[in-house]
DNA sequence: TTTAGTGGCGACAACTAATGTCGCTTACTG
DNA sequence: CAGTAAGCGACATTAGTTGTCGCCACTAAA
């Protein structure tokens, strides 16, 4: 292939994407960077002939023009995303409606959407749409996210990937909004809430800001503060986020009594890989298998209620006997008023 | 621009990913049903001078070759991936390991691949790598997700999408494997399970098959025996997975009394729009919100245990009434043993 | 208002690449 | 062994691309 068309392609891959922009000068240095020397009046051309074939644009912008692909440009695959593909991300769409957060989401629409079209045009003579077709069903019990705005977000995102400060305007939970410069040291996702961590003006304590507080977000050019030997996993483990990950230092060995429904779907999706199945009776199945201690697992093991009997180890035996004592004695007492 | 760079990125796009091939006839026919009216001396020149440039080949093959993106084609995408758009991809990532199932993902991998690449690419003269600063905690056990072999996945999937028969060799849970002929009609994921939906040969019960159970899978050129009148829907409604998806004609009003760590997540994280919260004293607080009567509304209240009280509607109070006599009965019995 | 600097753009001739055609060769088919 | 389909080299023609130069528009500092 001759040079030229080589090189238009590579230069709208250096195109930024609409709200940035790119001087010709620029464009021209990228270029010859890559090894493609080039006269200025070639790139002013290609940019001219590739305008009418892509949506990029230049901004009128007399001091220093630039350009950009348009904001509603859609992406362009090569190679083309396989159907099989568009499905899974289809699939995961339905699924990360109730777990992310929508400002997440609204990042990745551009792939959402090529998804979409793709499985459109395979049925375009038919009315059965692919929502039909695909259904995710989760034990999950669906919460509304807090709304971010995207620019927020992406203010934030890009703090942490410069590692560079952000001024922003913080809106806590029982005080006035407040001023805070902040250097962002991680992101954590709980449930559907996004938080920033990181330490303030030039202070080393690590704190938590929860992304739909702020009010006001602007990128400083100015460096982080670093903190020395920060760790995001160590700090979650400590225990900030009420609970810490899972740690493969704190296994047991859990010994369950529990009923056939239960148990078949356990042989589905097994607890661990050394997981094992008895069948006492037609309707009685103890099930063993290594886990992790964690908050998690009592979570899930709640949430069966009493089709699920704790055999082992004893001190969550003991920690479900009490919890049980608690719950008969909320319910009791209320119950005589 | 001239036709010709168009016509080359056209090419591009056009040809398949490595399984599939498309001879140069194909490709010929294709493009000027695109408006590229073009000597099929020109497009086998095209394709030889673009294999130089992009990881694409021909088969030797002798009979019809053919021509490919290498399966090991990396994505090219126009425009770029933004770097926040790579950031969500890793959370996405991260949050996605614990709840699809692996065979969906590595569908999605060259995305993710690409995204982690950008971020390298930021970060490439730091050490710390972007694992380190993106964390996602959620409440729900990790369990782990049966194997399905990604060919049978694709396999399955094609199917659906164009809606012809797959024969098959499955293994029932108790039963010796089975040669079943399937047509497909939909594919519901439950937890990290995956279900295909569909009728045997020219019956028209519809059945339920675990995809990580096919031990072949092949697809005909047959087309479907239509099932009249079809809804995933209603299938699921029905009760056929144990539980109904979410249903906006079962509404009611939910009021629960609960501590002050849990009211203070529901702030962030609302159970409905219309969610009202109650200061009672500093550590009792009554909310209250319209949701549907779900069973995953149950999991999730019973996997506080005690430290939520339903007080609201009299029917699930009722429900949870009886419950917690039947665990304390659970408990006190066999304490006794 | 002038002046220097920067960048866009039209024109043009030299150059390079792309195109269709032809004929030869190879491989498979019946 | 003929027939068909496709790849490939060669070549003259056509079309597109390139660097240069000069002119103009705009901006910022004098």
């Amino acid at each position: 292939m001759n040079d030229a068309c080589f090189r238009k392609i590579q230069t709208l891959r250096l195109l930024p994407k609409a709200p940035a922009r790119k001087s010709v000068s620029t464009l021209l240095e990228e270029l010859s960077g890559r090894g493609f020397v080039i006269d200025r009046r070639s790139l002013q051309r290609d940019l001219k002939s590739l305008a009418n074939l892509f949506p990029i644009e230049n901004d009128g912008n007399k001091d220093i023009p630039g350009w950009y692909w348009r904001r509603d440009a859609q992406k362009l695959e090569l190679p083309e995303m396989e159907p099989t593909v568009a499905l899974s991300f289809q699939m995961v769409k339905t699924h990360l409606k109730k777990f992310m957060p929508p400002s997440v989401l609204s990042e990745l629409s551009p792939y959402f959407s090529n998804a979409d079209k793709l499985l459109g045009n395979l049925k375009q003579n038919e009315l059965s749409s692919w929502s039909d077709k695909v259904a995710t069903i989760n034990r999950s019990q669906p919460l509304i996210a807090p709304k971010i705005e995207n620019e927020i977000l992406s203010v934030i995102y890009l703090a942490l990937l410069s590692e560079t400060q952000i001024k922003t305007h913080y809106q806590p939970k029982l005080e006035e909004p407040r001023d805070y410069t902040i250097n962002p040291l991680g992101i954590v996702i709980v449930d559907q809430v996004i938080y920033l961590v990181g330490t303030l003006w030039k202070y080393q304590d690590v704190r938590q800001f929860a992304l739909h507080r702020f009010i006001k977000a602007e990128n400083t050019q100015t460096s982080n503060i670093q903190t020395s030997s920060f760790s995001l996993k160590d700090y979650i483990d400590g225990g900030q986020f009420h609970f810490p990950i899972e740690d493969s230092n704190k296994k047991m060995v859990l010994k369950i009594r529990t009923n056939k429904w239960i148990a078949n779907h356990l042989e589905e999706v097994k607890l661990s890989e050394n997981q094992s199945i008895l069948k006492l009776d037609d309707e009685i199945y103890e099930v063993t298998a290594s886990v992790d201690n964690t908050q998690q697992l009592r979570w899930w093991l709640n949430g069966f209620g009493a089709d699920i009997e704790v055999l082992e180890p004893t001190f969550l035996r003991q920690e479900f006997i009490n919890a049980s004592q608690a719950l008969s004695k909320l319910y009791s007492i209320n119950q005589k008023e």
